[in-house]
RNA sequence: GGGCCCGUAGCUCAGCCUGGCGGAGCGUCCGGCUGAUAACCGGAAGGUCGUGGGUUCGAAUCCCACCGGGCCCA
């Protein structure tokens, strides 16, 4: 392998796109895939979750709690959304040196899984349930639960949320549900564990009561009937009470009417007979039924109408009516009476509404309560029994209408609550449920909460304590199978009851143990006490719980308090939580509720609410609606690190945001700019064995430029602000300034400025000084966006690390502030720069004069003693980054000597003054001297034109403007902080390096189509067609070839394909250029 | 009916707390730079700051009312 002379054969148009080995330290392009799939081995064979979560033992303690996803169906965006916060403040928290509490969750039982499990079996109602058995039953919800909690941990492990799951606490395991026991039965001693007949929402698919809090998150817009109905008044015939209801199944239960005491009422007379409405709502009445010609008979207050007795529309049909004595179907008064809608007149059914419920106790109305929870009729409704209470609506209404009693039957849209899982609008019924009683504790929930912290704080201050202030019973009894027993037996003789604390009672006093014994149904069911009164059967109650509340004990079932107090008290309460909004309802009010019963404070410090990912159009995801995009198919398509950070950067994570595929995009350039700039300084670092230990910024300092301090400083700066963005958890701010700096200042500014210092020969100091402030911000950036961008900054890390630094970039250190390096006079400084460069490269523009081509000066004229001061200290930089030869700075709001001031009249002021003479006025002024006229208006405020006429005219400061005249070839261009102006005029030597920077662009060119090793040497020789230019060249040849690393050639003839490797040719300015390189020696290529 | 959040360029969002020339990114168009090149720079076009009042020398910003969207409650 001898070397290639000049004039040798030409190897061939060769191998250009076969070359094998890389040019630049790293991959062209970021591949998230590709990156996470070598970081994930990575992670896995050096374990490294398991060295982060450990590695701060001892530490001060950071705890946080995790809400435990419910293990059914799968992760989608949104709740990834969540999850990367919850990482994005424990990786923080862990690398500030924190020993963070993060113990994963799973939320197993209720509905959700029991209305799978039915599917699953093909139930379709409680006698299946028999007829399959509940072990079985029990046995499938257990098997989902495992299914699911696996796909969630792949799942979460896989976006990088790294939480403790190998302890994972579920709400099915027994020593958990002996927390919820231990909590009722100190309620029960309490006296805060109530049985209450009530009027409570059923679903009555699910046949199963449901929480305000369960309610609250299913109410829909629905159309419902709207009738108005006729109740004859028994004192006078002929006259009828008008109601209005959406209900009609609830008529059947009618017990009373309601009327407002205060307010006025009247009985009109129409075609349908006497009718008695609100006076306040007759025409509103009037124009939904169409009454037809309406007179008014009399008018009453409200209170005079009360005790008039009515007849039951239902009379004949539900029998059971006959029997109800007074004061049922009678007018009664109430305060709910609303004088908005309706007619003013309420149908009252205790049996069917909490309100009328409450007045009905008042009165001592019956509750009649004839449909069952799952729907249906009873056989006291005759006609009715056992069909569906909604079904049946056609039917009633028929039979109202025969009997002369329909008014009216209209449609309307409202809110309706249905069951939060399976959609069937609910019924409310009285039953006997268990409650949790709220009346105690709920000045002590207030109190509690003003101590959280809320992020946003109105989420505190305004809805939760909105909430708490409404707070009702908590009815916690289910009437269902896959959740936690209550733990409430009952004597069969006597009635007194026994609320069983641990599974440790059991096998302690009860009579009766079926082995093997368990805490779920059905095998609790079979557990009998003998009462210690009467000596009777205890048996258990055979509810379950409200799921809420398996959640709900977290802060105290998550550590097995029960077992460890200690542990528990090294916890609680927690330091932060986050979920989303919805849990105001949810989880931070039964969080709140039991820690508030039984530790009598609240459970969390501070709360990061969060809001909900929609679709692109803003629209709910939702499985019906098959908008939802799930965790893992995303994964797939923009890599976890693009996903992380395009849900925190997006909007505030406590607004709701738009999902749009589209964006990620956005994301994923700003990260590949950030992995441009890590190859671009690792190229360099290792062509010239770049050692950071020895060759630190520290050590370094006193070689460095000024945008080597400039950036150290902003660094410095992005260390203060995105540290406290997130301890204020404010983690979009975080990101985006996170990103911003990456783009903006890292790679469009810093790289920009020290590009050519790294593209020198020679390894000198200054050369080494950008290189050192380069990898003190890399390594401090990579450390931050470890939190966000896991993967990435790994990748990253890995390829610029030392021995000597930890071994994952998820166990550095979160960088400190190093105060001494912070300058922000220079920040402020550079500011100024950089508006003086863009206002420079614009006066270029205007005169087509490119950056390429030096000029001598470039003058500066600043508009404020600070920006000259900062200009001044920057220009050398100055001059390097708009390619002068020299910068000089005048006087604030000075002029440049070859600028003259022209005065230019303002025709909209002179104009209306001169009148007639304005063309005289102008010409005056065009011949007059601009100092002396600008002398003296400011002198005396005016200056006295001599028109031809003979007449004068007062020139005023305001018919003028100053314009300022520049010669051909000093452009300007005004900037924010100054004024630049660019002098073009160029001398031979100035043209010749101009023309030389055309040639070095080319030679870069084609090394770079040859595919050339960057360091490596080659011959070059070039011509040019025009001697003058060629000549101008010979003094610059040194300054060629240390651009361009060739040992360059001036020739009279063109180089031909015959003689070189490569041969380009090019016309610049007329001038024809031609260009052939040729290896000095061949290098292993193809 | 009540509470809370949001409304700023074609799109996505800052700015509002603490009043002082209406911003950024993306997109579009024109031009330039470039051994980081799927990157970058300069310029242009693009606004009733949801509407209407009020306070103020001055309002996107503070106050009131309304309109529209969303969430929650009744």
């Amino acid at each position: 392998m001898g070397a290639v002379r000049r004039g040798q054969r030409k190897i061939k148009e060769l191998s250009i796109k076969v070359i094998g080995r890389a040019m630049y330290a790293l991959p062209p392009i970021y591949d998230p895939l590709k990156v996470e799939e070598e970081v994930a081995r990575f992670w896995r064979e050096h374990d490294i979750p398991r060295k982060f979560i450990e590695h701060n033992k001892g530490g001060p303690i950071f705890s946080f709690l995790e809400g435990p996803p419910t293990v059914n169906g799968y992760m989608h965006v949104g709740h990834a959304r969540g999850r990367v916060c919850k990482d994005v403040v424990l990786r923080f928290r862990t690398m500030q040196g924190f020993h963070v509490w993060r113990r994963a969750g799973w939320d197993c039982q209720g509905l959700p899984t029991e209305l799978e499990v039915e599917r699953t079996l093909g139930i379709k109602s409680k006698k299946d349930i028999e007829a399959v058995g509940m072990e079985r039953f029990v046995e499938e919800a257990n098997r989902l639960v495992d299914h699911y909690i696996q796909r969630w941990r792949t799942d979460s492990e896989r976006l990088g949320l790294w939480l403790d799951y190998d302890t994972a606490y579920e709400t099915r395991n027994e020593r958990y549900m002996e927390h919820i026991w231990h909590l009722l039965k100190k309620a029960h001693d309490d006296g805060d564990l109530a049985l209450s007949y009530k009027v409570v929402p059923f679903c009555p698919r699910c046949e199963t009561p449901l929480s305000s809090h369960e309610v609250s998150q299913g109410y829909e817009e629905v159309e419902d009937y709207s009738l108005y109905v006729l109740f004859p008044i028994e004192q006078r015939p002929g006259t009828y009470a008008v109601i209005w209801t959406t209900t009609p199944w609830t008529l059947l239960a009618n017990e009373a009417i309601a009327v407002s005491g205060e307010e006025g009422y009247v009985e009109v007379r129409t075609g349908r007979g006497n009718l008695i409405v609100a006076e306040k709502l007759l025409d509103q009445v009037n124009t939904n039924v169409g009454l037809g010609v309406v007179e008014v008979v009399r008018r009453f207050q409200g209170s005079e109408l009360e005790g008039l007795k009515y007849r039951h529309p239902f009379m004949e049909e539900v029998e059971v009516h006959g029997t109800h004595p007074h004061p049922a179907h009678t007018i009664v008064s109430a305060e709910f009476v609303s004088m908005e809608e309706g007619t003013g007149l309420v149908h009252i059914a205790p049996g069917h509404g909490p309100e009328d419920f409450e007045l009905g106790k008042r009165y001592g109305l019956p509750v009649f309560c004839p449909i069952e929870s799952n729907g249906l009729f009873t056989e006291e409704v005759g006609p009715f029994s056992g069909k569906n209470h909604r079904e049946a609506a056609g039917e009633i209404i028929d039979l109202l209408s025969a009997k002369g009693l329909l008014l009216h039957r209209g449609a309307v849209v409202h809110n309706y609550p249905h069951c939060w899982r399976c959609g069937t609008p609910l019924v409310y019924l009285a039953s006997r449920q268990w409650f949790l009683r709220v009346d105690k504790i709920k000045r002590l929930m207030l109190e509690e909460n003003g101590r959280v912290k809320w992020v946003p704080a109105w989420a505190g201050s305004a809805r939760f304590r909105e909430w708490l202030e409404n707070a009702e019973d908590w009815c916690i009894s289910r009437t269902k199978i896959w959740g936690t027993p209550l733990n409430v037996w009952t004597c069969e003789s006597c009635g007194s009851r026994r609320v069983v604390g641990s599974k440790a009672e059991i096998e302690r006093d009860a009579v009766e143990v079926p082995r093997p014994l368990r805490l779920h149904r059905p095998w609790i069911d079979a557990v009998v006490f003998r009462c210690e009164r009467c000596g009777g059967v205890m048996r258990r109650e055979p509810y379950v719980l409200d799921t809420w509340l398996d959640s709900g004990v977290a802060h105290f079932a998550s550590v097995d308090y029960l077992s460890n107090p200690n542990l528990f008290n090294r916890l609680f309460p927690y330091d932060f939580i986050t979920e989303a909004i919805d849990q105001t309802r949810g989880w931070f009010y039964t969080l709140l509720f039991t820690s508030a019963l039984i530790f009598g404070r609240s459970p969390f410090k501070s709360v990061l609410t969060q809001s909900h990912v929609l679709d692109k159009e803003g629209k709910k995801m939702s499985k019906s609606r098959g908008n939802v995009i799930w965790a893992t198919e995303s994964f797939d398509r923009f890599g976890v690190d693009n996903l992380r950070v395009y849900l925190l950067i997006k909007s505030q994570v406590w607004e709701s945001m738009n999902f749009d595929p589209e964006e990620i995009k956005h994301v994923q350039s700003s990260l590949n700019i950030f992995w441009n700039v890590v190859s671009f300084a690792k190229t360099y670092f290792d062509l010239d064995k770049y050692d950071p230990e020895r060759e630190g910024y520290d050590a370094y300092q006193r070689y460095s430029e000024p945008e080597d301090k400039w950036i150290v400083s902003r660094v410095n700066s992005l260390i203060r602000s995105v540290t406290a963005s997130i301890d204020r958890y404010e983690l979009t701010d975080a990101v985006r300034a996170l990103l911003r700096f990456a783009t903006d200042e890292l790679s469009r500014k810093y790289i920009r400025a020290v590009r050519r210092r790294f593209w020198e020969e020679s390894r000198s100091s200054k050369k080494i000084a950008s290189y050192a402030a380069t990898y003190y911000v890399i390594v401090r950036y990579l450390a931050m966006l470890s939190a966000f961008a896991p993967y990435v900054a790994e990748y990253l890390y890995q390829r610029i690390r030392t021995k000597s630094m930890p071994e994952s970039v998820c166990l550095l250190r979160w960088p400190r502030v190093e105060e001494e390096k912070v300058d922000q006079e220079l920040e402020d400084a550079m500011e100024v720069a950089d508006d003086v460069i863009a206002a420079s490269l614009n006066a270029r523009q205007k005169a087509g004069y490119k950056l390429r081509w030096p000029v001598s000066r470039v003058v500066v004229s600043p508009n404020s003693p600070r920006a000259r001061d900062a200009i001044l200290k920057l220009s050398d930089y100055l001059a390097k980054m708009t390619n002068a030869v020299k910068v000089e700075v005048l006087e604030v709001g000075g002029s440049p000597k070859e600028s003259s001031a022209e005065l230019e009249p303002v025709l909209s002021e002179l104009g209306p003054a001169a009148g007639r003479r304005l063309h005289d006025v102008i010409e005056a002024l065009r011949v007059s001297r601009p100092h002396e006229v600008l002398e003296s208006l400011n002198n005396s405020g005016e200056y006295v034109l001599n028109l031809p006429d003979g007449t004068v005219f007062a020139l005023k400061a305001e018919h003028v403007r100053v314009v300022e005249r520049l010669p051909e070839w000093l452009k300007s261009s005004e900037g924010r902080f100054s004024t630049v102006y660019v002098d073009l005029k160029a001398d031979e030597a100035l043209k010749s390096m101009a023309f030389a920077n055309e040639v070095i662009r080319r030679v870069q060119v084609m090394r770079k189509e040859t595919n050339l090793e960057l360091t490596e040497v080659v011959d070059c020789s070039v011509y040019i067609s025009e001697p003058l230019k060629l000549e101008g060249l010979r003094a610059l040849v040194e300054h060629i070839e240390e651009e361009t690393r060739t040992r360059l050639d001036l020739v009279s003839s063109p180089p031909t394909a015959d003689e070189f490797e490569r041969v380009g040719e090019w016309d610049v300015d007329d001038t024809k250029l031609v260009v052939g390189l040729m290896r000095r020696k061949k290098v292993g290529i193809g």
